[in-house]
DNA sequence: CCTTCATTTAACCAACGTGTTAAATGAAAT
DNA sequence: ATTTCATTTAACACGTTGGTTAAATGAAGG
């Protein structure tokens, strides 16, 4: 990660698909680190590890009693997330059609130097 | 990453600020390494290996036209992206007044151990 | 040709990420 | 008190990342 911002914390944390699987299960329910590790092949710890470069990204927080510590999915950062990439909507959705040659024609002409069909 | 899977790329890809500026940049116009570096305050090396890790991901494809190389975005692996992330997204949006309470009580009674109130 | 300009590759470095196993912690149960 | 169980921390290995500067590449232009 190197950086501490949010945004790239939370990428950082999705850039992992054991954390993806994480955080899908815990979408269903609550979970303890030995039933997250259960369906996952790893050792615990490595799992714990993950779930804590999650609690940074504040993609989960968690709970602890007694001998347990539960998680609990936070969906807010990625809400965020979500906001992010939605910038870039209209460079793929069904305005794409309509869209698209007016952006292909803009590119052709702009900022490249001397327009040398880039 | 150490994973090659696609999502993971992206994801990662994301990660970096500096990989989000050039995106930022390309959704502007397509650009050559030399204008995307101007505003970035590292050398162009360093630009040169973003975009490399860019162009892995697919969030960019690459143009050679003489002397320049231009970069161009490509939003597609920013849709699977969205597209993932999309699945949480009852857990944030507007049905969260309605929801969260039956989300709250199913995790409340589920999966945890006991009942230990997680 | 020889130079210039845009970009990439190479070599190096410090920091980080992800996994391991073994030891430590800390609450529960006997 | 001692043991047991869930989890974390420590110590280690090893590959990756992201930055640097210096050299290589490769097209354009004199």
């Amino acid at each position: 990660m190197a950086d501490t911002d949010q945004l790239s914390a939370v990428f950082s944390a999705l850039a992992d698909p054991t954390r993806r699987a994480i955080l899908l299960a815990l979408a269903e329910h609550d979970a303890t680190v030995t039933e997250l590790t259960a369906p996952l092949s790893i050792s615990m710890p490595a799992v714990s590890r993950h779930l804590k470069v999650l609690e940074r990204a504040a993609l989960i927080s968690r709970t602890r009693s007694g001998k347990w510590r539960g998680s609990r999915l936070q969906a807010a950062p990625l809400r965020d997330a979500a906001d992010w990439i939605d910038r870039y909507r209209r460079f793929w959705d069904s305005s794409l059609t309509r869209l698209a040659p007016v952006q292909a024609a803009e590119r052709a002409t702009d900022r490249i130097p001397d327009n040398r069909e880039l």
